[in-house]
DNA sequence: AACGAGGATGAAAGCGCTTACAGGCCGAGC
DNA sequence: GCTCGGCCTGTAAGCGCTTTCATCCTCGTT
């Protein structure tokens, strides 16, 4: 039923080898034959048989990448990137999405299973040294995003620049008591947030105050980057303060967007609403961010998914090369939760 | 270098048919050899190779889905329950997201290609007949969500339906004048909707006035589906009543909630805002209509892309069994801009 | 003690394609 | 006229695994 290069060849009066240098363009094949041969595919519909491929050829024009949950606003659109640069060269993308950071390895297992894919893409998922070694002996060429290791190749942001960046620009609007709102300690580029914010408090004159930083203890299983955990680490905040507004801090900056976005609302049922009460900095720059009128520090997620595929496929053709690390400068964009009237259409 | 079964084999002194044994559970094999075979197994580090398992078994455990670009949060929503679902039963998810309608035909043919995935979900995708009949001589299981064709199985909504309730909800504030703000003529969804709009006119005893109606010249590539378009739209619609804001729609129903964004920028440019000055409807309830308080008919997306891999997945277990549809029921989220004060946190 | 039933295992034939390697053929060079 | 060098094309050996089919044992029966 299915039409293989043996029907093909038998058509054309010519040899399998001969149908199979047909389609790969290499090999000197006269143009009679060719013709002949491409007749006759066509008439019966040819088309190859992508295992049998792969199997032969010792690579599948598969390219994984590896996510911590899909429902991730940051990840779709470092994935999208990654389509874009792949679409290019004709790689098909696998998509493991985890539904919890702590099921990320198992995706991985899966992604680089033999015969599977070329490459994998690891999207926010430090690597432990042991997980590593391991990579490193399948010899499966691997790109980080968002994370980093010193012997793979890597993409990802100045995490603490970031911090010190919205500490500024708060400092910057005249606040002197600002809040720090965690996700879980866990989280690498999240403590790198801290230390940026705490390098900002430091160049300001300000005291580093333990009471102003919280650490959510909510969605521990997505390292507390949820609106909920967001919401929860605010009322705590929020709470320690009670009966002394005078103490409570001016502004607050959440090292991620949708931490951000939950503290907003908990501090609107708190009756508090920013900028007029507080002032609120972000990280991200998703797209909610924009209708939220939420300032935050923009991540290129598109940009870093597309380099991170460049870099994989690179790699493909030029194994063995050394690991190479870019790193982007996040940007800030101010908007109203800190005073700027500004609108804008994404 | 990588290990095979043979290696095992030989290093367990048994055939390769029995280490294949042991790695699939089915057949008998005694304890004593299978405990061999998977010490040794164990010690070399063996995993099975994909495409050697694909081409053998001729079933790849790969399961493709194909969607109208991976900006939309429509469409990533979708794939998110569409993995949950895929976890379930140990396939994994290729996505083939195309940057335009036009190019999702050619994602399309590479996702059917033989040996390439064992079914193919299409998303948003309109089916030719033509196509149709491709698709069915090639035999492949296919699910169609979110659009319809008597002989394949989908799982879409009740449009139609949808566009009344958006009417009704905006005709029971004391609207009179409600605009309607199109995507492309060529979305069969979006045309639903706007016969449901007209049905709801009609119910009302309102004439249906084109004069309030707008289909937007903009995004073609992407049916009308952006926030650029609704923008547009929005201001052609309003540009119609300069000079007489008497005769202005008082109410608009959008029929995507990207257009409604848009939308609401372009109102509120023009001095316009919802719900004091206009009120606003759209549909979908994608994440960002929380954070406008945008009024909204939802669309249980992530719900959608689970049915539509789970039939699919018994489709592949089952082949033959005649087509299932299952339409969904649109629900009305009231929000501020249509007078709702409701804040949530989803 | 002979026989049959089953269970465990091996041999071998694919799955559909790629790719050395080896001819075969033909014109050019001497 | 004969040889040599290229160009085409065919032969065949995999790629790594699954799966029938046959074989060989081991017991339980009678």
């Amino acid at each position: 039923m299915p039409v293989t290069i043996y029907d093909i060849a038998e058509g054309a009066r010519v040899s399998i080898a001969t149908v199979s240098r047909v389609f790969n363009g290499h090999a000197r094949v006269s143009d009679s034959t060719r013709d002949r041969v491409l007749r006759v595919a066509e008439s019966l519909g040819y088309e190859p048989h992508a295992s049998a491929q792969s199997l032969a050829r010792r690579q599948t024009g598969l390219i994984s990448a590896v996510v911590p949950m899909m429902t991730s606003a940051f990840f779709m659109e470092v994935l999208r990137g990654v389509q874009d640069r792949l679409d290019a060269s004709h790689h098909d993308l696998l998509v493991y999405a985890a539904r919890t950071v702590a099921t990320v390895e198992g995706q991985l297992a899966r992604a680089v299973q033999r015969g599977r894919s070329d490459g994998v893409l690891l999207v926010s998922t430090p690597l432990s040294d042991q997980r590593a070694a391991t990579l490193a002996a399948s010899g499966r060429p691997v790109v980080l995003v968002d994370s980093y290791h010193p012997d793979f190749d890597s993409v990802f942001i100045d995490n603490r620049r970031g911090g010190t960046v919205a500490v500024e620009h708060l400092v910057g609007r005249g606040h002197r008591r600002i809040g720090l709102l965690m996700p879980s300690e866990e989280s690498a580029p999240a403590r790198q947030r801290r230390d940026g914010y705490l390098d900002a408090l430091a160049a300001a004159g300000l005291d580093a105050d333990d009471g102003l930083m919280v650490t959510t203890d909510w969605d521990h299983e997505h390292h507390g980057y949820t609106r909920f955990a967001g919401y929860r680490a605010m009322q705590a905040l929020l709470a320690r303060f009670e009966g002394r507004p005078d103490a409570r801090p001016t502004a607050v900056f959440a090292a991620a967007d949708v931490m951000a976005l939950g503290a907003l609302r908990a501090a609107g049922e708190a009756g508090l609403r920013a900028p007029r009460d507080l002032d609120v900095v972000g990280f991200d720059d998703i797209e909610s961010s924009t209708y939220a009128g939420l300032t935050t520090l923009r991540q290129p997620m598109a940009e870093m998914g597309r380099l991170a595929a460049e870099k994989l496929v690179r790699r493909l053709e030029t194994p063995g090369a050394p690991a190479q690390h870019t790193v982007f400068a996040p940007t800030l964009v101010a908007r109203q939760t800190t005073g700027s009237p500004v609108l804008e259409l994404a």
